[in-house]
DNA sequence: TTCTTACAATTGTCTGTACAATTAAACCCT
DNA sequence: AGGGTTTAATTGTACAGACAATTGTAAGAA
């Protein structure tokens, strides 16, 4: 039976929520007519008025529709229902690629009539959470989320706030271990290990690295670079490979910089991190007199437009990751269920001039 | 008397209209109790229901609030329906300094709990015009637009439909004509003053200009470089002043960059409309095996971060533009009237090494 | 066939009554 | 004064019944 009539709750709220339910199960469907008002007067004993007063409810919250003379309907929450925001949390749209992502974002979601909420974290925790609270509280129906440099525990309670407030997760660019959900990377360690085999192909075979390991994209460039020259069995010395688990900032990585280019006769090539690492390096090397590529030469990583620097790199593909994160998060809007997805999309090798290649002189 | 009971009009609509009447004419205020039900029934003769029916409707409206054994309460509209959404309307978010302008937003916005909507226009109306009729039917409180390339009248057109639907709009970089309207912008005439004057002490005479005239802060800051050079009394070949009623696009431009580089004889110095004009004379004066500052000086606009060209230029503070732009969103939105502000922001001048000091050696 | 009319199903409006639940404020007791 | 208890005002829930308005459909008329 519908109703508990020995139960506390208002009888109109237990009709009410039983609607509800079905309704999202899925009993009623989209534009069913649900029973008359006489029809549910004989099935559950209620007076008409609370009958009318459930209905009500359901009819000013827009989950019903009255017709005279028709019956009451069903409401296609999809259709009507809809929220068309969608949350990005990035950790800065004046960094790196980040104006990309957001582009191939915002245009994905126009298509279908949807608006980006933007917020930036500077990938600290409590500025994410500062945005999360803010974006529960406005209505969305999914975040794509950057994760942060803090702790990945920091990171899984940003999403779990999410999910427990019905909101979608799409994570983009990093990913996180040990959370089986849907996100969207490049292939960091196919492209820094085919990256390592072109400076090994043109004869390098001492290069120095300078990377932060604070992102799994990061770490997995790491491993690219670390396979690759196992691979061709070369063995490096560990003093030219330069880490840090503290991300990415000019002045601490400068020194960094400066101290693998006081080694420059331990090697004759540098994998940068990413190309703002790459700069440093030219920046760097011009103040110590060395030229780059005829001294030393470098690559980078993510190939930001740098207009003057002809810096050999990899192509992150971060406006494409922008619409595959965005088209994930469509499909699930409409609701196709199934297992999260991971799509890894392929980086590509630009070269330019950064790298010569070596020649032993010494024979 | 309330209520007509001869009206066709239902009589729970008749309270319900007079209801509002009296909240949105002030008659009861925020925070007012409005009469019981039983006063009600006293005062109309209503049935309780009727009344009920009434009041309801409101509170699920968001007027009325109801509170046991106190009675029921207007709502303040300002403060409940507060719209927390702001739409940001810019070419494009991977353009020159759009990220600081659009941070700069954002940050202002988060600390009043406002979200920022990004919208990239790519200059053209259509666009514009597109995100316009998807920002009017989400729920938003204000825009900040920077007009497009369109034409004055189209970006009319734009600013026109916020307003018939009560959206509030701010100008940000580039301002109109012949409309009235909160705006915030630089001192595009001065700042190319004062640079065209830096270069006239340092000695250049012949300084060429490439400049597109499409924007208004374009047109000012090629009047500000005549108007230099008229004070200094110094008469310039037309030829070296290239403008083009075009706005910027890389390969256009890298025409024009190229014919005057092609001129260099007639100039020793040249005042680029912005900096990625600038990098494209560092570009083309490359292939030309031209040297800059050594055989030219060169002058850009902007200070976009370029890591390894030490440009002279002039900084625009954009972040500071889009905090200004919110700012004067949120006195408007907190009811402030008065007439349309013009904010103009101080550039300023940014030496380095990009310009050498002219001396004629023919003497 | 096409137009008009009548019918009936359903929601819409309205009245009247009764008791329950909540809770600020008054009251009372230490 | 302070803390607990009662009271009463008000909204909340629920019932029953009546007639109005709307409108798709069917029957009837042209």
């Amino acid at each position: 039976m519908i109703i508990d009539r020995n139960s506390p709750i208002p009888k109109y709220f237990q009709l009410q929520t039983w609607l509800i339910e079905q309704i999202e199960m899925g009993v009623f469907k989209a534009n069913d007519k649900i029973p008359t008002e006489q029809e549910f007067k004989n099935l559950t004993g209620l007076a008409r008025a609370t009958i009318r007063q459930a209905v009500q409810n359901l009819v000013s919250m827009g989950y019903l529709l009255r017709k005279r003379r028709l019956g009451t309907f069903v409401i296609d929450q999809r259709r009507e229902k809809l929220q068309t925001n969608i949350g990005l949390m990035i950790p800065d749209i004046r960094m790196g690629n980040a104006p990309e992502l957001a582009r191939g974002v915002e245009d994905e979601a126009a298509r279908t009539q949807h608006s980006l909420i933007l917020c930036s974290t500077d990938d600290l925790y409590v500025k994410a959470d500062f945005h999360a609270n803010r974006l529960i509280n406005s209505s969305i129906s999914g975040v794509i989320f950057v994760p942060t440099a803090a702790s990945d525990d920091k990171n899984y309670q940003i999403i779990e706030k999410f999910m427990r407030h019905n909101i979608l997760v799409v994570l983009a660019d990093r990913s996180l271990p040990q959370i089986d959900i849907d996100y969207v990377t490049t292939d960091n360690f196919e492209g820094a290990y085919r990256q390592t085999e072109y400076l090994i192909k043109k004869g390098h075979t001492r290069i120095g690295i300078v990377i932060s390991t604070s992102f799994n994209t990061e770490r997995l460039r790491l491993e690219g670079y670390k396979k690759a020259l196992a691979d061709y069995n070369i063995s490096v010395n560990g003093s030219i490979i330069i880490t840090d688990s503290v991300p990415y900032n000019e002045e601490r990585y400068m020194h960094y910089v400066t101290d693998l280019l006081k080694q420059r006769d331990k090697m004759t090539a540098i994998f940068a991190g990413h190309d703002r690492i790459a700069l440093l390096f030219y920046s760097a090397a011009k103040k110590m007199g060395i030229s780059i590529p005829d001294d030393i030469s470098i690559v980078g990583y993510d190939d930001l437009p740098l207009m003057t620097i002809k810096l050999t790199t990899t192509h992150q593909p971060f406006y494409e990751m922008g619409q595959e994160s965005m088209r994930l998060m469509l499909r699930r809007i409409r609701g196709e269920s199934g297992n999260p997805q991971q799509i890894v999309l392929k980086s590509y090798f630009v070269e330019r001039s950064s790298v010569l290649p070596y020649r032993n002189n010494s024979y």
